[in-house]
DNA sequence: TTGTAAGCGTTATCAA
DNA sequence: TTGATAACGCTTACAA
């Protein structure tokens, strides 16, 4: 910087300035620095800024299966707008126990970040506290975090549609796919999509039993472990709801292997799911991601910031993996 | 660090020392650091610890679309072994024209990391030189950097695998799916499996026809348009040969809508494609990520490292969605 | 509108 | 083994 500064004739305040596009330096001036500081091809050192300043310019975002298509899509989401405006995004990836010990032992985004956002995470209260005691302002995806902002869908709302659906076409045994993981914890979402399996279907009359609903780790294997566990029963159900597309892959997968025919429906519109005929319930999640910084964003230059609400719709989309219970009852029988 | 200097009643350089883990400090002082630290909950600043030292401890990740599966693999892999050593990572992602041209264009890059990772790009000299005058090692993936250390599987060799396969199986026209992007440029990867393509058909003595090569965009709606433009053809193929399983997944699909009976074979083996029973060729892409990225650390830590090259083995995985040319003549005949 | 100079929170050199 | 102290490269009162 002080190189340009002399070749521009100026102080290194005047660059600065300059280079930060602050209003009060002459035309005249800034031309030449600018000039100065092309042909010497300079740039800002990031780091220093960032210490001179104390913004760090960086959001860290928590996610706990960075893989999964859901996760990826928010955070590629979230990533466009962030990039759009020159912010860096620090991903914590905090999947198994020991990562997530460790995350919460030392707290490596202290100091570290200007903003978080937290994506369908389930936290005790410690890990709340210890969050908040980062002292900058939070934005939640598909959970709630007390004080924070949040963008999500109405998960028990949406759920409900699907096993409505099934119930619609007639089906009386109807069985669920959920998951639990490592810590043997429920990810909000589970929760949320079993509560609306369970209160659907007490509404509309359908009996409930324990064996119809199975847990298991998240993804197309645990789908097809899930399927060829129900279709194992006495009396295996005529639809099955699963928590999420990936599940249901895993479900359709089990059925194709034994030749059995149950309805199987999805949650999320996977991009894969129209190719597989997946009837399932469609929700924006890149635009999640996307709505959520720009959240992220207010929060971070609007000072009083008060943490904002977004609801996002579902829909419903109907695919050939759903059917009346009673065409395959009789071709059955 | 003031602070915690004082609590412990030594100097800042003590502290730094101590919680850096430098070996000249006294057991009986570290403690006493440590446990300063400890209970004033002080973590180092990293921006400033970057802008005394100079070094940035992030990596730079430049890739063309990384929404695509393969990209997300390799990236995700690069991340778990950067995490444990905790480096940051910064993605780039430059698909697009504009966004390809700011990057060069002021490069952000400079000053900001300690090594990059490119994957599957196609620099321009300018490009390239670009890079180098960012003075850091580089490693890349899937194509060549002079210079720059390799991660990479055999693509010509891998990919005359797949159109073998297909010659053995019978088939006499074939076809192949192949992608360009929005800057009408193939992707090094692309260039590779086109000439395994040619070269095989050539060797086996089958002959090549230009209508049987149809380029599309990347993805699963590539696929599909191709190969509904392949089967409007007076001859169509009866084997096609997609550029990746992202792009057979399309082809399945159109295949499907139209009920038509064309062998596919794909380039990658997506997490997906077992499911859809594609036949393909299975290349271990997140494992390439990690080697990759041990590899950045070995050019970072060493000093006077010298490019290192991987060649990655590749597996043809055999499933439905492939076979003998005769079957379906016969039954269609 | 511009310049001076004091931070920002570390690390690194040199003495002690 | 430890402590002063000068960088590191920028920002920002405060003055001019």
């Amino acid at each position: 910087m002080e190189d340009v500064a002399r070749l521009a004739g100026v102080s290194t305040a005047t660059v600065s300035r300059t280079l930060r596009g602050l209003p009060n330096v002459a035309d005249e001036t800034r031309d030449r620095v600018l000039q100065a500081a092309q042909s010497l091809s300079y740039v800002v050192s990031p780091f220093a800024s960032r210490l001179a300043t104390g913004r760090t310019h960086t959001v860290g975002v928590i996610v706990p299966y960075a893989s999964r298509w859901f996760f990826g899509q928010i955070v590629a989401g979230a990533e466009s707008v962030l990039r759009e405006h020159s912010l860096d995004l620090l991903l914590y990836n905090l999947g198994d126990i020991p990562a997530r010990q460790r995350f919460f032992g030392q707290l490596p985004l202290r100091r570290r970040v200007d903003a978080v956002l937290t994506v369908a995470m389930q936290f005790t209260d410690a890990e709340l506290s210890a969050l908040g005691s980062l002292g900058v302002p939070i934005v939640a995806v598909g959970h709630d975090v007390p004080g924070a902002g949040c963008v999500r869908i109405d998960d028990v709302a949406a759920a409900a549609t699907a096993v409505q659906h099934l119930v619609d076409l007639g089906h009386r045994r109807i069985g669920m796919i959920s998951t639990y993981n490592d810590q043997s914890m429920f990810l909000p979402v589970a929760h949320a999509r079993r509560r609306a399996y369970v209160e659907t279907l007490a509404k509309a009359g359908v009996p409930l039993s324990e064996d119809l609903v199975i847990s298991v780790p998240h993804g197309m294997d645990g789908g097809e472990q899930a399927m060829r566990r129900l279709l194992t029963l006495p009396d295996p159900p005529t639809a099955v709801f699963a928590e999420s597309d990936e599940l249901a892959f895993g479900a359709l997968s089990a059925l194709r292997r034994t030749g059995r025919h149950v309805s199987v429906i999805g949650f999320d519109d996977h991009e894969l799911s129209a190719l597989l005929d997946l009837t399932t319930v469609r929700q924006r999640v890149f635009e999640q991601g996307v709505l959520a910084a720009g959240m992220l964003r207010r929060a971070m230059t609007t000072n009083g910031w008060t943490p904002e609400e977004l609801l996002m719709p579902t829909t419903l989309v109907l695919r050939a993996s759903t059917w009346p219970a009673a065409v395959r009852t009789v071709g059955a029988g």
